[in-house]
Parts: C-alpha cells; structure tokens; sequence
DNA sequence: CACCGATCTAAACGACGTCAAGATAATCTT
DNA sequence: AAGATTATCTTGACGTCGTTTAGATCGGTG
C-alpha cells in the first residue's frame, strides 16, 4: 500500500508511486489552500508531489481534468458542510438561513477550492452530475420542500431552489469585498451580516405567503 | 489623429500608433468577443493590434492593468444598460425586476467581458470605485430606495441593495448552465424564466411589509 | 538643427502546458 | 523461474506566455 503523503522534501521515493492520482489531488489542494489559485500551474503540483512534470499526464489527460478532480472533492465537501448545517438547525424556519450561511462560510473559508469548483462547472456549461443526486442542490431543494410542508408544485419548488442558490452564490462572491467591511462591523460580525442579508432576499416570501 | 481601428493585417502603419492605449483596449474586447477569455493573452492582443509584444507596456504597467481598463470598459456599459432599463420602466413596482434582468442580459450577451469584470474586482478585493457614485449599484440603491418611498433606513437599504446585487450576479453566474434549459422552455423563454426566478427572490418582502 | 523624451522593436529569460522517446518496475504468461 | 507485456515515471523538447533590457525611431522643444 501507499506510503505517507509525501512531498518533495521527503526521502528517496520509488520509482513507482503507489498511488499519484490521489497524491496529485491532495498536492493540488495544499497549493490552492497556501498559495492560492494563481499558483496552481500543473508544473507546481508535480513539483509538490515530488515527481516529474509529465508524470501527471499517466492519470490525467491534460490540467483541466486533474482541476476536475479537485472540484469534485470540493463539491463533496460542501455536501458534507450543508449537511451538517442541516442537521443542526432543529426550527425549520431557521434552517433554511443556517444553510445560506454554511454555503457562504464554505466559500469564505475555501476561497480557492470554491473558485475551482465553479471554474471546472463553466467549462462544461453544467453544474457536477453530482448535485443530482442527494448533492448539495438537492439538500437546499429537500429543505425548502419540507419547509413549504410538501404543497410547494414542483415547478415552484425548482424555482425557489435556483433563486436560493443563486443568492448563496451571489454572496459568497461578494463577502470577500472589503467593501461590507464596515457593514459588517454596524452588524457585529460577518455572520450576523449574512443573516441580515438573507433575511432582506426573503428568498421565501412566495412560498410563505401560501 | 488616428487613422482607422486597425488589425494585423492593415497597410503599413507608422512607427509611432497614435492611440495605441485605446486601439489595445478595443483589440483586447475583440478578441474576448471572438475567442472568449482563455484566448486573451497579452501578446495576442499587441498582435491583433499590429505591434509588438512589449509595445503595451509603454502604456500599461502589466496585463492585469489592462484588463483593468476593458474591466472600466464593461462597468461603464453596464452602467448604461441598467440606465435604459431604469428609464424604460414606468410602474414603480415592475422597474425593480427589469433592472434584474437587464443586469442578468448583460452578463448573458457579454459573458467574457462580464468575466473580466468580475476578476478584476478580486484581485483588488473591492468592486470598482466607479459603482459608489452613479454608478450600476447606486442605480440599484437609488431604486430600491424610490420605491419603497424613502422610508427605508440606510441600513435596511444598503443590506437591500446587497441583496438585490447577490441575486443578480448568481443568477447572472447561474443562466448560462445548460442544466436550466428545459426549466426556461416550460416557462416560455428565458425573460419568463428570469422573471419569476426574480418573482421567487421576493428580494422585497421586507420593505414592502414596511 | 540638435537634442530629448516618448514610443516602438528585437531579442532574450524563465515558467507554463503538452508530447514523444526512452528507462524502470510491476504483472502476467508459460 | 524466465521472459514478455504493460503501466508508470523521466528526460528532453516544442511552442506560447508575461516580462525585461537594450537599442531603433520619431515628434516636439530649445
């Protein structure tokens, strides 16, 4: 099996590494988390892993799919981020504003991994098959169902999704800008922020008012 | 004064340009049009100028500064789109959504030069000073305040504004996926669909209950 | 007219993505 | 167990990129 998570400055490795896809991911994440995406060249990954600069190209075709690669394990952790948020929250009304404000804290707090995600996503002109399936866009349309207590049609329930996920996506574009800083401040912190931003969307006032 | 706009393939053009900031801007535009933004590089854009590679640099300190000045480019012209749509609407009610689907058509019939914007913004941090004053987002702000009749207080309309400009960029960021297609067809064309994306957003429902 | 600063070119550097050839090692066949 | 096959990695190269340095060319000022 592989050995530790090795990186250029590690002893002698073998000829073969064991397992580079995976090693490739994790050297590509390190560099996204410390130096940002700027930085994130398919040279440097191979540099960070410890193997020559054509080797990646034995498990990925070219850059774009290794980026793919990354985003994926991106979206799974936004997965597990909403899920979380989701099973926090106990009022179901208050749910549906902790979900916004996990969205946004992810992309806060991956900034680069977040920017990947949507990079790889405009691409292909499609959001990851991924979200299909009990991904993180089913759980924002799971909650806003349950919220509406099922009687939501299905076209507004698809409507009150995309609405909810463009405002988290707006958002968390935005909260970087240092611009709110002083708003944020007014408010007593960025969450508090959020949650007064999500509250003027009323993202549900359609839906509530059923 | 300058000659034509002119491309590579022009008559001899004299040592010395003219206007070359400007004819590199329009040369970088054209090229966003016609090849998207990956094809943008600098010496592509000194080519489709007709000069050389190091020719830009008289004129601009880096190529983030020239993308920094398409970038004033595209404000600007938002700018003036959201005027029209602002104009056009009478119904105090009805202008605050067309204002949220002129800015989304802009983003969908310039989505490169939107792109540009966008990054630029971020790697300083900050939206363009050219929004604070008469610029798209005190547009937005100026409306939101008019039609909720100016009893609104700053705070309720900074964070509404926010919001309104969240939405409108995620949903900007969102319309090109292909995913959303069958949605817009069921709803009879892509207007309709942003409409009552818009209509879900209820971005409103505060200061109406005010 | 001579000069000077502004503008452009030519040539080069290092870094990048990618590919073709060859080296090495694990696996499969017999 | 020995040889053949295949997967994996390295070396070296190609063209493109952003950027810099040195030199050519020109417009305007004395």
């Amino acid at each position: 099996m592989s050995e530790m998570t090795q990186t250029a400055s590690s002893e002698a490795r073998p000829y073969h590494h064991g397992d580079l896809s995976r090693a490739l991911v994790e050297a590509a994440r390190r560099i996204l988390e410390t130096e940002g995406p700027a930085a994130l060249s398919l040279r440097a990954v191979a540099r960070e892993a410890g193997v020559s600069p054509a080797a990646p190209y034995h498990h990925f075709k070219d850059k774009g799919e290794l980026l793919d690669a990354v985003a994926h394990e991106g979206w799974a952790a936004l997965d597990a981020a909403l899920g979380e948020a989701r099973a926090k929250a106990v009022d179901s009304k208050e749910r549906m504003t902790s979900l916004g404000v996990a969205y946004v804290c992810f992309a806060r707090d991956n900034p680069a991994l977040y920017r990947v995600m949507y990079d790889c996503s405009r691409d292909k002109d499609a959001l990851p098959e991924q979200m299909k399936e009990e991904g993180a866009y089913c759980q924002v349309r799971n909650t806003i169902d349950e919220r509406s207590g099922g009687t939501a049609t299905p076209l507004d329930l698809e409507l009150a999704t995309i609405a909810a996920w463009c405002a988290g996506h707006g958002l968390a574009e935005m909260i970087s800008f240092k611009q709110f800083d002083p708003l944020k401040e007014a408010l007593g912190g960025e969450e508090a922020f959020l949650r007064a931003v999500f509250e003027h969307l009323g993202m549900f006032a359609k839906l509530d008012q059923a």
